[in-house]
Parts: C-alpha cells; structure tokens; sequence
RNA sequence: GGAGGAGUGGCAGAGUGGUUGAUUGCAACGGUCUUGAAAACCGUCGUAGGUGCGAGCCUACCGGGGGUUCGAAUCCCUCCUCCUCCGCCA
C-alpha cells in the first residue's frame, strides 16, 4: 500500500494515478480525513497516558511514604484519565479500520511511461515481434488436441482425479514439463539468481505482505483447519523471505528465484479461452524476484526483461513485449511487461510472463527496509517480480508452434533437459 | 497427538510488580592514540507514532492477543514457536 506520508505530501499526485487506472479519487480525501481524526485521537490518547504513568509513580512514592490516603485520590484521579482513554480507544479503533481500509482499497501509482488506456486493448506494443510469425501445415490442431492424440496430457483423467483444470502430464510431456522447469531454473541460476524452494502454503500474514489480501482472497484455495493459503505464485512466499527485515545498502541486489506450483481458484471461468492449458487451477511456474535499491529498480527491471527475453529465444517462440496500460494493470504494480507468445494454431498471443516493479507499494506492507549509510534511517526498498517462466502456457506455445506433419520438435536449447528430441 | 521446559535489543545473557526501553558482555559505528593496523581508552549504538525550526520532549512495543493492578518484561488466561521425553510416521 502506499505510505501515509507520502499521501499526506502528493494527494494530487494520487489522484491524477487513480484517474491514469479509472478508477474514483474519492478515497484519497476519505483516507487523509480519517487519518487527520486518528493523529488527532492518538495525541489526546498519548498525553492521557503520559499523565497515567506520572500519576502511578506519584502513587508508589505516596505510598512508601505511608500516605495510604493521598494515593486513594491520586488512584482516582488515574481512575478518570483511564476511562476516557478507553473511550478514545474504542474511537481510534473505528477510524483506523477505516483508515487501513481505505488505504488498501488504493492501488499503487502508475510510473510516468505507464500509457493512457482503459482494456487490454490499449496495452502499448513495446516491443513487436521482428521476424516472421510461424507459418504451420495444413490441419495444424490446438494444443489440447496434439497433446492428446500424443497421449501426453490427459484432461479427462485430471477431471476425474480433482476436477476441471487440473491437467495429467504423463510421458513425453511429464518429462518436457520437468525439463523446463530444470532449464528455467539453470537459466536463473546462470544469471545470478539464488534458488529457494519455499514452502506451498503460506499463512495470513504473508499473503498479505504481497497484496494478495485482501484484494485477491477468492482467488486463492485456502485451507480452514490450519488457515493456511495455497500459493498463487512462488512471488509470495518468496518476497516474504523479506518481510519485517531491514537490510543495509551493500545487501542490494537481492536475487531469488524459485520454482513452485501455483494454485488459483479462477472461479467462474470457463469456455474457449480456457481451454487445454490456456487457464488451468494448478500449473508450476519458475518465478524470478528482486529487492533492489530505488534508484536502480527499473534498470533491474529491464535487465529481468531482457532475461525473460532470452528465455523466450532460447525456446524459439516468437513474442512481443507489451507495456500495459493503466486501465490494466495490476493493483499493486507501478509498471509492468507483459510477454505474450504467438500461438499459431490458435491464432491468439498467449500471456507467458509478466514483470513488474512493485517500487515501495509490496516493501511497505512487507516492512521491508533498508538503512541510509549517511542518514542512517530507515527506508523502504523496492521489489520486483517475474514469470521465468508459467510452465502450462509455455507447453502450449511448443507444441502448436513447433508441431509439423509427423509431431513435435522439441528446440534445441532443451534437448539436454529432455533427453528426446522429438514426441511422435 | 500426550507430558514437561523455554521465548528479552544483531548475538549472548541479566532482570519476577514501581523513573527498566530495559544491567552487562560481544559485535557494529564514530573518535583519541599509531607511519598503518591491533590493543587500550572515550563516545554512539532498537523500531515506530506524535510534537517542536532545533537540542529535545511525549507515547507504544521484552513471541502474538486478552486480562488483573494506581503501576506489568515481571502475575493470570489464550494462541504461536522452539527444546526435552513418549506415541505415530514419509
């Protein structure tokens, strides 16, 4: 979320950000009023207190002395200043749900290369595909009819084993999802990244920490009787590595990567657009993340661009690179890339990646620090975080972009991860 | 899952109801000394909110939450985590 400070100082800058997302300015007043009310409540709250506590200590000296009788007033007087504090309490409480409610409801302020839009539509094209898109023979089929007269995934068994959305890789494509996964993570290592194997459950408190609570609660699978969530993405246990930490300016970059499945609800979403593994519940993924100084986020969040670019051309996949517009978001990012592969069977550029610059907005929730090496004062750093990348979307760009007569071409790049060069 | 013990500042470790945000040691930082370094000595040395131009002052926090009391790190309840023993187990 956004600092208070920094509301209080720029309420015309977040304004102008909530109109960039189309989105209504009207919290930003509510949220300064209520948080006017609780400094206002806390001052008259703090000064109570400091009378308490000069009080209470007049009390023990009164009654070492043995003036039982001077104490009894001074608890008296204790008595009243504890009772309306009890009342600014009960009033503190109310504004500062309101305050933190209207505080988590803002999104975070685009950055100033964020374009003006509304839909997917107006995303800017940053970088376009150059080469030739691929050009596939006659009766060229979708991905979930090659992969199931290959006989390696298995939609329907999924379907009887959890339900909807949860594919069976077996052969060939268990095997090409394992190689990936190893390619990926050999990749990341190679560019610096440390790898973590976190944990696949996470509780309250860190999903909070990346912002997936409270905006994004039925998106994820939870589990009552421990109340523990299924991770969305590696993002969250990852980036919470971090929380309530504060680092020193040496510490910068911090470079993590971690391979993970991820569970998402996608409730309510079906039809053609989801089908085989455009959307599917559980998919593994092998995500990149940083925490970086501020005045180098943005150079990081090239470079980890320009990593997930080599991926992509190591693959040979064709895709572009879309700034995406404000209108679309996400509510935690200053400004994101989207990596979208061609699929030529289906005619359509499939969403493979996403990078982004969190700036301070996660760091703030995380309360995650750095110290300044000459003010010596706390400051919050910034986090970034990519696909490198979203395994199912990925297989299906393989295999309908390199699917031929008799099969699919595995890119050469893999053929040490896969061990087979080809699935026939 | 059952029984017992413990959770204090970066670490170690005091503190069991009254100026204790907290003794002390180590680490860290600044300085004196030194050609330089070490040692020694002096000083600084948690986070956050409020207030003041400022030195500063006020408040909260001793695993989380709640309670008792004029007053809680210290007493009570509860949850969490760690350690020991038993049970179960990939």
């Amino acid at each position: 979320m956004l600092t208070l400070p920094f509301l209080r100082e720029f309420p015309d800058a977040v304004r102008a950000g909530l109109k960039k997302r189309h989105m209504p300015t009207g919290l930003v007043d509510e949220v300064l009023a209520a948080d006017e009310q609780r400094r206002k409540l806390q001052a008259e709250w703090d000064g109570l207190a400091a009378e308490v506590n000069d009080l209470s200590r007049r009390v023990g000296e009164l009654l070492r002395s043995g003036n039982a009788a001077e104490a009894e007033a001074l608890k008296e007087q204790v008595a009243t200043r504890k009772a309306t504090q009890a009342v600014l309490s009960a009033r503190q409480q109310e504004v500062e749900a309101r305050l933190d409610q209207g505080l988590l409801a803002i999104p975070n302020m685009p950055h100033a290369s964020v374009p003006e839009g509304k839909t997917p539509e107006d995303n800017e094209v940053y970088r376009a595909w150059s080469g030739p898109l691929p050009v596939l023979p006659d009766g060229a089929r979708p991905h979930w009819e090659l992969a199931e007269s290959l006989g390696i995934i298995d939609f329907p068994a999924g379907v009887k084993l959890t339900g909807s959305g949860f594919p069976v890789f077996r052969g060939k494509g268990a095997r090409l999802q394992r190689a990936l996964i190893n390619f990926f993570l050999d990749e990341a290592r190679a560019a610096g990244f440390e790898e973590i194997q976190p944990p696949l459950m996470v509780n309250a408190d860190s999903a909070r920490g990346t912002g997936q609570l409270p905006d994004k609660e039925g998106q994820m699978y939870y589990v009552e009787k421990d109340d523990l969530y299924l991770i969305p993405t590696a993002e969250v246990p990852v980036t919470n590595l971090f929380r309530d930490v504060i680092l020193e300016e040496k510490d910068f970059p911090i470079r993590l990567t971690g391979y993970t499945p991820c569970f998402r609800r996608e409730a309510g979403a079906y039809g053609k657009d989801v089908r085989g593994l455009n959307r599917v519940h559980q998919f593994d993924k092998v995500e990149i993340v940083v925490i970086e100084h501020p005045d180098r986020s943005y150079d990081t969040l090239m470079q980890m661009c320009e990593h997930v670019a080599g991926l992509l051309d190591k693959l040979e996949l064709p895709y572009r690179i879309l700034r995406l517009c404000g209108g679309d978001m996400g509510f935690t990012s200053a400004l994101t890339f989207d990596f979208e592969v061609f699929s030529a069977a289906q005619q359509r550029w499939l969403e493979v990646s996403s990078v982004s610059n969190f700036e301070t907005y996660q760091a703030n929730r995380l309360k995650l620090r750095y110290r300044h090496p000459e003010t010596k004062k706390t400051q919050l750093a910034h986090t970034l975080n990519g696909s490198a990348l979203a395994l199912a979307r990925i297989v299906a760009a393989l295999l309908e972009n390199h699917q031929d007569d008799q099969g699919i071409r595995i890119p050469t790049a893999l053929h040490r991860y896969t061990g087979f060069e080809r699935i026939d």
